[in-house]
RNA sequence: GGGGAGGUGGCUGAGUGGUCAAAAGCAGCAGACUGUAAAUCUGCCGGUGCAAGCCUACGUAGGUUCGAAUCCUGCCCUCCCCA
């Protein structure tokens, strides 16, 4: 157990969330916590089906790192059982249950992506299907008269969509439930969600509370916007980065962000102080976005890989020189090889030959430094060219006698 | 059960028999600008082709027609109102 008092813990936890709900029965927990010696169990609900977190997700999964920090336990659960139906918020489609295999799947997926945050030490993964699938159909109709109409539809999305006239189908209703029941079978102490969550999180205090718990803490966090700077970030909008995302990948992304969007990254993403933050607003913001796009580099993929993004990302952008480790393309001499079929045989990216054609025509095609615009032209003599192809491909081309 | 509205490109959304590969916006891509960006401006934005063209596409399956995203029929799906 921490040291800590529970005060100091409290200040710790406080930072950077959006709502505590509420700041009085967390401060109790946390008391009786450390009089007892017992950590407090911390629940974060994932779905199974989009396994791919962003760092959207590393916003709460820091968070929950400061409770482990303290001594806490988190339980990590994984929704097979509710990925049947499939969350509310957002998007609304019926998605098809998965298999076992697929979950477990998934699940290790998780894991691997997940304790680059967290500590495996004090975390226990469970799945609701372990609880949820033995159910009768008695017992679910039970956990639904928890529930009602009237309160569903003061929620948010649900009221959107209902005045939208965008279908709510019934299971859609069962979820916040079940999310709620959920806590009470794991017994939570807090759970932690975004401030989209708030409606099912207080839900769970109901539920706790009809079981004869104590109600759970919920712990809201900010939503991370994403790329673009307005919507949240989400793996559907495209505007995410990845904790998989290869260092080169997060770097670029990082410095493709607003210098507005920026501050709002460190304020939630790393440990800097507001004094530091402040510090770096003085200076120049590129200094401060590739300082953000290091830090947030090293710590998804290592100090190391974060070191070559940087460089890689100076010669490519900063000075435009040609990166020394750019992808290797070997072709068979052809005498009669065209620009165009250059690009195309030797470019990952280009999803077609229209493509390339738009590309080259507009000027986006270099060999060997040179703008090429004329997609007729024969390709350039030489054993070795270097292409850039739009932006960001860089590939050296070799050419072998055939 | 009855009545009504609707399903169009990645998304939003115009289009109601030929001039439709389908307006407009967003997203995306390229170029210019810059401090990497963002913002802004310019161009592109189904596939193939140098091009003319050809192919594929407006929920789905058929039909009417010289010609259909547009008309007709069946089916699937969504929404609203009444019961």
């Amino acid at each position: 157990m921490s040291f800590k008092s529970p005060n100091e813990q409290l200040e710790i936890i406080k930072r950077g969330t959006a709502e505590i709900i509420s700041e009085e029965e967390l401060l109790a927990k946390l008391k009786k916590s450390q009089e007892k010696n017992e950590p407090l169990r911390i629940k974060a609900g994932f779905d199974p089906t989009a396994p791919d977190l962003h760092l959207g997700h590393c916003v709460l999964l820091k968070k929950l790192r400061e409770f482990q920090n303290l001594g806490h336990t988190v339980l990590f659960l994984i929704g097979d059982f509710t990925a049947m139906i499939g969350d509310p918020s957002g998007r609304s489609e019926t998605r098809p249950p998965l298999t076992e295999a697929e979950v477990r799947q998934n699940a290790e997926t998780y894991e691997r992506q997940v304790f680059k945050i967290l500590d495996r030490e004090r975390t226990e993964v469970v799945f609701n299907n372990d609880w949820l699938g033995k159910m009768s159909a008695a017992d679910l109709i039970k956990l639904a008269s928890l529930g009602n109409v009237a309160r569903m539809l003061e929620r948010d999305d649900f009221e959107k969509r209902y005045k939208s006239e965008v279908s709510i189908s019934i299971n859609e209703f069962l979820y916040p439930l079940v999310q709620a029941y959920d806590s009470a079978q794991i017994k939570a102490d807090v759970e932690f969600g975004g401030t989209d969550q708030k409606f099912n999180i207080l839900l769970g205090r109901d539920v706790q509370r009809h079981f004869n718990q104590q109600p759970q803490i919920a712990i809201l966090l900010p939503i991370l916007e994403g790329l673009d700077g307005v919507r949240k970030m989400s793996k559907s909008l495209n505007n995410y980065i990845a904790v998989e995302d290869n260092a080169q990948d997060i770097f670029g992304k990082v410095m493709s962000v607003s210098d507005d969007l920026m501050w709002r990254y460190y304020e939630l993403l790393t440990y800097r102080s507001q004094d530091e933050i402040d510090g770096l607003k003085s200076g120049h913001p590129m200094d401060a976005k590739k300082a953000l796009a290091f830090e947030l580099t090293s710590w998804l993929q290592g100090e190391k890989e974060a070191s070559k993004a940087k460089e890689d990302f100076d010669t490519k952008f900063s000075s435009r020189e040609f990166p020394e480790d750019a992808r290797e393309v070997k072709l068979n001499k052809d005498e009669s090889r065209t620009v165009l079929d250059l690009v195309v045989e030797s470019s990952a990216s280009l999803k077609s030959r229209g493509e390339a054609k738009r590309l080259i025509l507009q000027g986006g095609l270099s060999i060997d430094g040179e703008k090429i615009s004329d997609i007729n032209k024969l390709t350039p003599e030489g054993e070795t060219l270097q292409l850039k192809i739009g932006k960001k491909e860089f590939v050296v081309v070799k050419i072998e006698a055939s």
